[in-house]
DNA sequence: GACCTGCTGCGGTGTG
């Protein structure tokens, strides 16, 4: 047995006097914080990650000053803690401050983040707190200071929270960056390495988490991992009547009567939606079905006003309340101890969704977490089972790092530039220590640079871009201006421009889409947070408003972004339809649907999952091909496309597309070319990245990919705070960039990065291609059911159309041939 | 005949 150090025994002695029983895990990871290495913390929700790893940081600083770890002093900054969101760093930091004064350690704790006070920062720029609890982009706010060197001087770890949520985003690529910057700096004065510590709960690629933390080439990693489980029930709520079930539809509110007893039952119940606007209508609903719930109710998503939500956040905490209705916006952050039954309305997506709602009830160690599932049409109930399965057998979705964002790189090395500057040698060793720049090539460093010094090759003749001065190997931005403008520019979110909804009495309520007002007249009333309002006027670009007796209120819909099923799910879903109607199976959903099951197997088939279906139908609209690979939107909506334009290949056809999770449909005016012979041929993945070239408009995609990394880049000022610009504004500057880059620097990384995002993210890609391989694997059923089945009717009442007519193919290819010969 | 779509997250005009 190893001897236990001084730190090590201040710290059980403190928990054993609180009786406090250390898990195994906690253990473990004090121990291998202790002994200098550096990882990831894997753990359930409520197990108490954070605390052990800011304990082995306690153990490690006593064990390093045993005579005086008490004595007040000033010590420096010691310990970065990086959480994804300001709500977290609060309570966080009241958890370890409590902590420090029962130990009598001489060590303060600080918040660095957009909302702590002014008075607060300015201190720290003094005197920086020993722990300080910060965002990714505060963190580069940081790097962006005069000297900032100076604050790292004592800095020893760096401990990433909730990695898993950054881990597959650009704020995770800031994260990576800063991190290299901070252990070349610990290199380059000759001091012990950093510990880098991320904390996580369970993704399907936790090995390559730790990865993309500790970089490539990092050899002292470890995971630490706890073999407890989580408790988690899944229960479905079927629908009373099974008959009259809508067989589409995304709403649910058919099934809210049958969620009132479980919000009864029940001490406090958050309710997660997938939209704002269904969000809002469940609230509604909610009341309209049971008045009593009045005063007790609550609604919480992002279009909210901050103050607002903070106040739902506060009463749920004071258990005052007895339900909330709310979308992702409550996901992540403060643990919610009263909160004891969740409510999921409609499918999750993915089984990590699911989890991490789940996880918000019973949020105790050895506590049942209970999800109910509420579908909001027949077939997500098929939904339900798959994801029980998947939880059983652990099928947890990857989060995938982003690599070689280029528009990070710029935006990081003007922040090192408006700083101190920065010796190019030694950054770009520093980068490419990272996951994300890892295959960052030297001639592309150098395109970078040029481009921060003269703009690149299509914007050479404008001042503006020329950001950067050199001298040597260093690099520095001297203009005041450009470096303000910069440090009010830091972060990866861009959001689309809102406008504010106010009182006239004054009073904020929350944000609304400028195109949503824009149809609106005076007088006319919508919904927001919960309530009816009347449109008065628009001032300063913020929406004033009344309170509305109107009957019949708008709820606003806002464009937001679509999350597609994922693979994990789909693959499940599959499997779960070779059960349909077999007698052996046990599960309640699967049971319920027996008579739709039935219909469907009658008027066309179920597919097995080694079957791709497809079903030929023809109405008064036209001949519809429906096809159902269950990959998601996005891969559907470009296997549609790709379908389409190899059957014009056939003979000239024009077609119409809708597609859901599901599956999708071709609808024609005439007879559509598939059949049998030819169907494996038409879904085979050969020539695919050239055919999906032409057959998916792949410039319109990368163009809309092209507004944010533009924004990210630096190359376009959204204006003052305040002051936004509107939307429209930032849509055209980013969409003139995007063509005067194809036209005079069609070699800009920027204008590639576009591309590669719309075919990675919008695209789905690498899916699509999969998806191809398997149904290569696979037998085709082709049907011909005489109308409309259960598996084709959701797809058919999807309005979300596009149109190809193979005429604009002609031309498109004529083109190709013009200027290829 | 069956249908009301589309999440979240951060930053903040300044050094004598």
């Amino acid at each position: 047995m190893q001897q236990q150090s001084h730190g090590w025994e201040v710290i059980t002695g403190w928990l054993a006097d609180k009786e406090l029983k250390p898990f195994r895990f906690q253990e473990d990871a004090w121990k291998a914080y202790q002994q200098g290495h550096s990882g990831i913390v894997n753990a359930p929700t409520g197990f108490g990650k954070t605390f052990s790893l800011f304990l082995g940081a306690l153990i490690a600083w006593i064990d390093a000053h045993p005579k005086d770890y008490q004595r007040k002093q000033k010590n420096g900054l010691q310990l970065l803690w990086v959480t994804p969101l300001r709500a977290l760093a609060k309570d966080l930091g009241r958890a370890m401050e409590e902590v420090i004064l029962e130990l009598g350690i001489s060590w303060q704790v600080g918040i660095r983040s957009g909302d702590t006070p002014l008075a607060a920062r300015a201190a720290q720029k003094k005197q920086m707190p020993e722990v300080l609890i910060i965002t990714p982009e505060s963190l580069h706010l940081l790097l962006a200071q005069k000297e900032y060197p100076q604050v790292f001087k004592h800095l020893q770890a760096v401990v990433v929270d909730e990695w898993h949520e950054l881990i597959g985003s650009k704020r995770g690529v800031m994260v990576e960056l800063a991190l290299s910057r901070l252990r070349g700096l610990l290199t380059q004065e000759g001091r012990p390495p950093l510990k880098t510590w991320g904390i996580s709960a369970t993704i399907g690629n936790l090995d390559e988490a730790l990865e993309v933390l500790l970089g490539p080439y990092h050899s002292n990693g470890i995971i630490i991992r706890t073999n407890l489980k989580k408790n988690i029930q899944l229960q479905s709520v079927i629908p009373h009547e099974m008959e009259n079930y809508p067989w589409a539809g995304h709403l649910g509110t058919k099934m809210l009567p049958q969620a009132l007893p479980i919000i009864e039952d029940s001490q406090t119940t958050l309710i997660f939606t997938n939209t704002r606007s269904q969000s809002e209508i469940w609230y509604q609903s909610l009341l309209r079905e049971e008045p009593m719930l009045a005063g007790a109710l609550a609604l919480h998503h992002g279009s909210i006003d901050m103050e607002l939500r903070i106040w739902v956040e506060e009463a749920l905490h004071n258990g005052i309340l007895k339900a909330v209705v709310c979308t992702a916006s409550l996901d992540l952050g403060v643990d919610f101890r009263p909160v004891n039954s969740v409510i999921q309305v409609g499918s999750p997506k993915g089984v990590a969704r699911l989890l991490q709602r789940a996880g918000r009830s019973g949020h105790q160690p050895g506590a049942v977490s209970k999800i109910f599932f509420l579908p909001t049409h027949a077939l997500e109930l098929v939904e339900a089972a798959a994801l029980k399965t998947a939880m059983e057998e652990e099928v947890i979705e990857s989060r995938m790092p982003v690599l070689l964002a280029y528009d990070v790189l710029l935006q990081y090395l003007m922040t090192l530039a408006v700083s101190d500057g920065f010796h190019a040698p030694q950054i770009f060793e520093e980068v490419r220590q990272t996951y994300c720049y890892q295959h960052l090539t030297e001639e592309e460093w150098k395109w970078i640079l040029s481009f921060l010094t003269t703009g690149g090759d299509a914007l050479a003749v404008y001042d503006e871009f020329k950001k950067l001065e050199r001298q040597g190997d260093y690099y520095y931005c001297k203009s005041r201006m450009l470096a303000m403008r910069h440090r009010l520019h830091i972060g990866t979110i861009v959001s689309d421009a809102m406008l504010k909804v106010k009182f006239m009495s004054g009073g904020y309520i929350g944000v609304i889409e400028e195109g949503f007002i824009s149809r609106l007249q005076p007088g006319d009333s919508f919904t927001l947070a919960g309530r009816n309002l009347e449109f008065v006027l628009i001032k300063d670009m913020t929406v004033l408003v009344r309170k509305s007796n109107a009957k019949r209120t708008i709820v606003p819909s806002y464009q937001g972004g679509r999350i597609p099923l994922s693979a994990n799910l789909g693959r499940m879903l599959r499997r779960k339809f070779n059960e349909a109607l077999s007698r052996k199976t046990k599960d309640p959903e699967l049971l319920a649907l027996q008579p739709l099951f039935r219909l469907q197997e009658e008027l066309s088939h179920i597919p097995k999952d080694d079957e791709l279906l497809i079903e030929k139908i023809d109405t008064k609209d036209g001949y519809h091909l429906f096809v159902y690979p269950f990959e998601g939107r996005l891969v559907h909506q470009v296997m549609a496309a790709l379908l389409a334009y190899r059957l014009s290949r056939i003979q000239p056809i024009t077609f119409s597309i809708a597609m859901n999770d599901y599956g999708f449909e071709l609808l024609s005016d005439q007879p559509v070319p598939l059949t049998t012979e030819n169907a494996k041929t038409l879904f085979s993945a050969d020539n695919l990245l050239t055919e999906l070239q032409t057959s998916v408009n792949a410039t319109e995609t990368a163009r809309r990919k092209f507004r944010d990394i533009a924004v990210i880049a630096g190359l376009i000022f959204q204006g003052y705070p305040g002051k936004h610009k509107a939307n429209r504004h930032l849509q055209s500057s980013s969409s003139l960039l995007f063509n005067v880059f194809s036209d005079y620097d069609p070699q800009n990384l920027l204008l590639k990065q576009a591309f590669n995002e719309a075919f990675f993210y919008e695209m789905e890609e690498v899916r699509l291609r999969e998806t191809l391989e398997r149904i290569a694997r696979s037998s085709i059923v082709i049907t011909h059911p005489q109308k409309l089945t259960p598996f084709c009717f959701p797809i058919k009442v999807d309005s979300l159309r596009d149109t190809m007519t193979s005429e604009k193919l002609e031309d498109r290819i004529r083109k190709l041939i013009a200027v290829n010969s």
